[in-house]
DNA sequence: ATCCTATTTCGATCATTGTCGAAATAGGTG
DNA sequence: CACCTATTTCGACAATGATCGAAATAGGAT
């Protein structure tokens, strides 16, 4: 993955709402989400929502489809997994990235 | 971790200078870098450098220690492991992430 | 055609960010 | 102390982002 494209989608996640939308479609799974019902959970304007929805859709970590007037928002989990590997992939690149160690307490 | 600091790392690396920064420092491993190391490494001012450190210091991801004259800058890789963990967790959280093809064909 | 719901686009506003150069500070060395 | 290098802080500027309400569009239903 080109660092370009991950800086984007990792932008993308990096604003508390648009993590909170993004978690939520993650958590619909693949039946995912209609537009409206993300607007009810997380109560702001529907211009507003569409603005970081769009994002998220640019960046490629969700993705949209049409059913009849509503639109089903989907988690896309390919690409989330790609961005995982990417940050793993770096944190063990070159250097010991010391991951058996999973407590939080050190 | 909470939703609000993963989003505020997230952001801080979801820049593509500030990504290819912290890569640089996961790459040097415990030996860390010195900060002028990085300034001739990514050819931007210093004071746009600083800048950009502090905001990784802030969120977390990196830490600095003084030798002498120079600042070490290191990646903490606890908490780049935490985050990776949230994302992977939210990712299979609720539900089925099938996580077991890695190949991007899919 | 008319109307209704769902969603986006437009236009505006205010806050934040990325960037730089210049000046200030931190920590030594002669 | 005077000086030197390493780094940050300050002040400024243009660009981008978050948010909203109002108006426009999309896709059906009567």
């Amino acid at each position: 993955m080109k660092l370009e494209q991950a800086a984007k989608q990792l932008e993308a996640i990096g604003n508390p709402t648009r993590l909170k939308l993004y978690r939520t479609l993650v958590r619909a799974g693949e039946a995912g989400r209609p537009v409206g019902y993300l607007q009810d959970t997380l109560g702001i304007a529907a211009s507003t929502l569409s603005h970081h929805l769009h994002r998220l859709i640019l960046s490629g970590l969700v993705t949209q489809e049409r059913q009849a007037t509503t639109l089903i928002c989907r988690a896309n989990y390919p690409i989330m997994r790609d961005l995982i590997g990417f940050l793993a992939d770096e944190c063990c690149a070159d250097a010991a990235c010391s991951a058996t160690e999973s407590d939080a307490a050190a």
